[in-house]
DNA sequence: CTATCGTGGAGAGTTGGACTATCCGGTGTC
DNA sequence: GACACCGGATAGTCCAACTCTCCACGATAG
């Protein structure tokens, strides 16, 4: 299809696709001539992707082409693929070493977790910010927070490895971690009036 | 102490100062004459929670006035607080009655949520996102995820109603609920890759 | 008592991100 | 062979969040 289906078929306008190509966030067409290029099924699943992660996710394009590049090189094994996936995401902040409060609340909950994993310094940083804010956060409050999420996890990991391909894991790792974070938010506020009902 | 003894204390150049109080997220100081007026701890309190509610929330300048317009305004019961703290927080739909599904859900987990809950449709809304990026999401999968948010609430509940004063109990509630977001997203992270090392 | 200096207030300008519009020479197509 | 449509490039728009510039005036140090 020419760059007018793929327009129509996405609800997506042409001049943006333009741009999506320049930012090279969508791979080029097949070209067939020097002024029109062929596009195919894998575009319009690009496409849609895109426009999910940028609408309900808050992808910058910046890092939406950190992802589409991961997605392009899907790694060997299942479990590289997590770490692949998460150095990825926004809120990483690879190479930069956790703090001591971090990496003891990992020690007291088992979790063999490598000081400098991806988020573990983005964790530090969050907590201090909800400190800072006047949220009293002791650590027995972050294991709570840290079994709940557990649970989590463990659905999240079973999603993955129900992928069909490795390509399909890396996707549903990558796209479920941004749009389920929203998902959990709302549950969450849901679930805080629920136990508030219940209290009083 | 004068805008610029404010500004020296809480990090923020004076001209952003004046631009919080034009779109009127800081309150006015007391004014000593027609060309100087006095701020108080009250204020650096404040300028402090919008920077850490806009840079570590992403809370836009216009959701920032309807945050500090509620805190302004503490609900009498505890119990209320939370229902208006959550109509007050971006990713809510007041007004927007929640989908089949999402009821379903509810009902399933023997929750009493109102089918017009401030987070329902979100909820609804998030839930076909994902799915329309291709990620598994199965009821089952949502009830999972709905218990270890339950989990999540009773920390937050507890939070909340530990603080000295209903005007406390409502910071908490809402700093609590922007900023606690991100911790969870980063356990989730870590979690996942603990998990994922477990099974393999 | 006077020369700055800082202030509140308001309008205009800047920056960055994400598009969107215009142009252009070159097809493809009827 | 007219004419819409294409790709590619450049420039313009729009919004949010600041940031700058003025202005007239009060505060305060010499």
């Amino acid at each position: 299809m020419r760059i007018s289906e793929l327009a129509t078929r996405t609800g997506v306008p042409v001049p943006t696709l333009k741009f999506y190509l320049r930012e090279r966030v969508l791979h080029p067409g097949r070209a067939t001539s020097r002024t029109s290029a062929e596009y195919d099924e894998g575009h319009v699943e690009r496409v849609r992707l895109l426009r999910v992660l940028a609408e309900h996710g808050g992808i910058s394009v910046a890092d939406l082409r950190v992802i589409v590049a991961a997605l392009e090189a899907p790694p060997p094994s299942r479990h590289e693929l997590l770490g692949a996936a998460h150095d990825v995401l926004p809120g990483a902040r690879t190479g930069t070493p956790a703090g001591e409060e971090v990496t003891g609340l990992f020690a007291d909950l088992g979790w063999p977790v490598p000081a400098d994993a991806a988020f573990a310094a983005g964790l530090g940083e969050a907590v201090d910010a909800a400190r800072a804010a006047g949220v009293p956060i002791t650590p027995t409050t972050l294991r709570r927070y840290a079994a709940a999420m557990r649970h989590v996890a463990e659905v999240d990991v079973g999603l993955a490895l129900a992928a069909a391909s490795p390509a399909d894991a890396l996707r549903t790792v990558v796209v479920g971690t941004v749009l389920v974070d929203p998902v959990l938010a709302a549950l969450r506020r849901v679930a805080q009036q629920v136990v508030s009902t219940e209290r009083a």
